[in-house]
DNA sequence: GGCATAGTTTGATCTCCATCGAAGCGTGAT
DNA sequence: ATCACGCTTCGATGGAGATCAAACTATGCC
């Protein structure tokens, strides 16, 4: 069958590539134009690091991805505009396409509602507190970059969070996440990881075993809102 | 483990759909517009029809193709134009990462110069078009959406395209498709078939038989710049 | 009716690849 | 040095799906 049709490259390649679950998943984790860990995307794909580490070769392969190594880590970003635009048709005609909408469920509703993304909060009550830290101008937004706002650093020394000390290492302290149950961003970065540290230091919240679920206790819920939300 | 967390649209659903090398033939054969035969469309991916059944089957399922039963025969197409934009997207990365295809090939050239992408014009010629819309203000863009400017009915009235018919249906006036060859985008949209439909009725260009092709006479590309491109 | 053509369905086969545990290899910290 | 951590490679397993032949259905033709 040597045929050489093929009009256009090789668009079976490229679509099989995103074909695969956990490869859609670590694409679209990718399309807020951050630069991701292979750890954090094996977060996000849900799969171990060995098979995160292999669809990511395989991204590589197929010119899809960039890495740049920093230290021991490896920050990958999908290669360039055109391959966000393609992400974005193919989201546009699956939701054309299909509500589709699996049954949320019980599971993915707690997941829904507040969840780990790598080591920071994510989900409904975390996009609440990012909506509310831009408000109120203690973070800052432009475009997809969020810095400290002005009134950032008293604001968290106020709540026991000292983010001079955020600093020191290479992370940003400010990092915007997209968040796929909701179709808005939340906190991630050096001070999204001290603030979900806090919530399970007080026990707010505990994580469930062997999944991303934080589950927040009644009055663990109000002490959080009164914190960060007010 | 269960993870099931898609982004909202089943995004690797439907690239899963387009990753198989014989719909993938399919896909792009039915680019043209033209609807085709379950039949035809075997040949082209180079399958049994038993096979070919299989997977248009799929892509009936995942809503990317369309059927229409005429007589003993089932006519299948892309079910929207929104389909044939992800195609062109798909291809648009592909080529640019391709492994370098064997040769530019003189097939290859006339497409990259004008062939038609479901129902409009695409390639260089249709880019340039795109170009002088929005230069002269006939057409606005904004960011990746774009609409008829303020001098844009008038400008296609003087070229007998009456822009006011085109709203009827549901189907945007304007709408921007990215080009695979180009690294630019062009004009699709109701508007943009209603150009190419002109550009056929006026006997500039004519369609190669089974093929995207759009090949202009000599004279035929004189009128077409005059009358679009100045 | 009877035959031919277009398509689908069924069932069985086989290949590919996603997945994970364990081991290997860097880099950074102590 | 030694340990810890991030990531990749190796090897083995399992499951999904692409494929075709043959049987079946439906439509058109005579």
């Amino acid at each position: 069958m040597p045929e050489g049709l093929q009009d256009g490259p090789n668009i079976a390649l490229i679509a099989s590539l995103v074909g695969d679950p956990a490869r859609a998943n670590m694409l679209t984790a990718l399309m807020t134009g951050a630069a991701l860990t292979a750890s954090e995307l094996a977060l996000e794909a849900g799969v171990t690091l060995p098979t995160a580490s292999s669809h990511l070769a395989k991204l590589m392969d197929g010119g899809l991805l960039s890495v740049a190594s920093e230290g021991r880590h490896r920050y990958y970003a999908l290669s360039g505009p055109q391959v966000a635009a393609m992400l974005e048709a193919i989201m546009g005609v699956a939701a054309s396409v299909g509500p589709k909408r699996v049954r949320p469920g019980p599971r993915e509703a707690t997941m829904r509602e507040a969840r780990v993304c790598y080591d920071h909060l994510a989900g409904e009550h975390a996009v609440k507190m990012m909506d509310g830290f831009v408000e109120r101008g203690v973070i800052v937004r432009d475009g997809r970059t969020v810095t400290l706002g002005p009134l950032g650093a008293s604001y968290f020394a106020m709540r026991g969070i000292d983010t001079a000390n955020l600093g020191t290492s290479r992370r940003p302290v400010c990092r915007d996440c997209l968040d796929w149950s909701v179709r808005r961003s939340h906190l991630a970065g050096a001070l999204g990881a001290a603030i979900l540290d806090r919530i399970l230091a007080e026990k707010w919240a505990r994580r469930e075993k062997d999944s991303r679920v934080v589950a927040f206790s009644p009055k663990g819920r109000t002490a959080f809102e009164r914190t960060f939300l007010a």
